[in-house]
DNA sequence: TCCTTGTATACGTCAAAGCAAATGTATTCC
DNA sequence: GGAATACATTTGCTTTGACGTATACAAGGA
């Protein structure tokens, strides 16, 4: 779905960033391609709750999905619309500052140095560096 | 209402910005005071429908409002979340650059140099610039 | 006091979006 | 091939929000 050209592309992004478990997943996702395993696990929800919040960040175009094997893996894309993309870079920085948003990603890093420990990531591949792109389908 | 100490600060933002006719109306508000009869004339738009949104962008603690005789006047107050302020004036700019946006403060412009032409704002205040400034109220 | 004007809110309707629980689908392992 | 795993989607219900119409409120003038 491309919002680029549209008027509403600024409104669409907005609504995409009005829910906090959306901002939270996003955070987790600024600078790393993440599984949703990951998601569940650290924020402590449901599966089908985490998974209709990254299908709506999906149809948004702010994130994109990649498939290997059994999993997916999510990582943000930057909207082809250029105010779209500023604000999202900035949004970004500001939710790095709060303390929950610290906190969860505090809680991925740990995650990440003992999967194992954790049954649900067993096996599961570990979050990796990404740097932001544009979404290839676009 | 104070939303400054909520997590959920930045999320309430977002919905207040995820509406196209709000953003139109912040977009006039940007630097100007503006009388609520301007608002209804330049996007044409029914009066209830107005005010409504402005009653949630005053909710959202985005604008506050001041009462001149049987005149209502908005303006933008700076967010008390430092967060939100950032993106607040993010948006503006952003939303400055679009088409539709310009056209119109071009209306405004036009209305303003001759609003007794105009019957809905003849005898209405004037549009007055303002410096961004936090609510009092909070 | 009544009337007009400017603005706000209430009401009813409709669509979108939130949630939990259940079900479907694709992939891997045995 | 069959079970298990990892996600996605559907279902049923509730909440929220956008809209138009009608009405209430507030201020100023007759």
């Amino acid at each position: 779905m491309d919002h680029s050209q549209k008027a509403y592309a600024v409104a669409i992004l907005f609504a995409a960033l009005s829910d906090r478990t959306r901002l939270r997943l996003l955070n987790l996702m600024d600078g790393r391609e993440v599984c949703v395993c990951y998601f569940v696990e650290i924020l402590g929800q449901g599966q089908p709750k985490i998974s209709r919040h990254l299908a709506y960040l999906r149809r948004a175009g702010v994130v994109a999905a990649r498939r290997e094997g059994k999993w997916m893996h999510y990582r943000i894309v930057v909207p082809s619309h250029a105010g779209a993309a500023r604000i999202l870079r900035e949004t970004l920085a500001v939710i790095r500052e709060e303390k929950a948003m610290q906190t969860d990603l505090a809680r991925l890093a740990r995650a990440c140095c003992a999967p194992q420990r954790i049954s649900a990531l067993d096996g599961a591949p570990l979050p990796a560096q990404v740097d932001a792109v544009g979404c290839s389908a676009c």
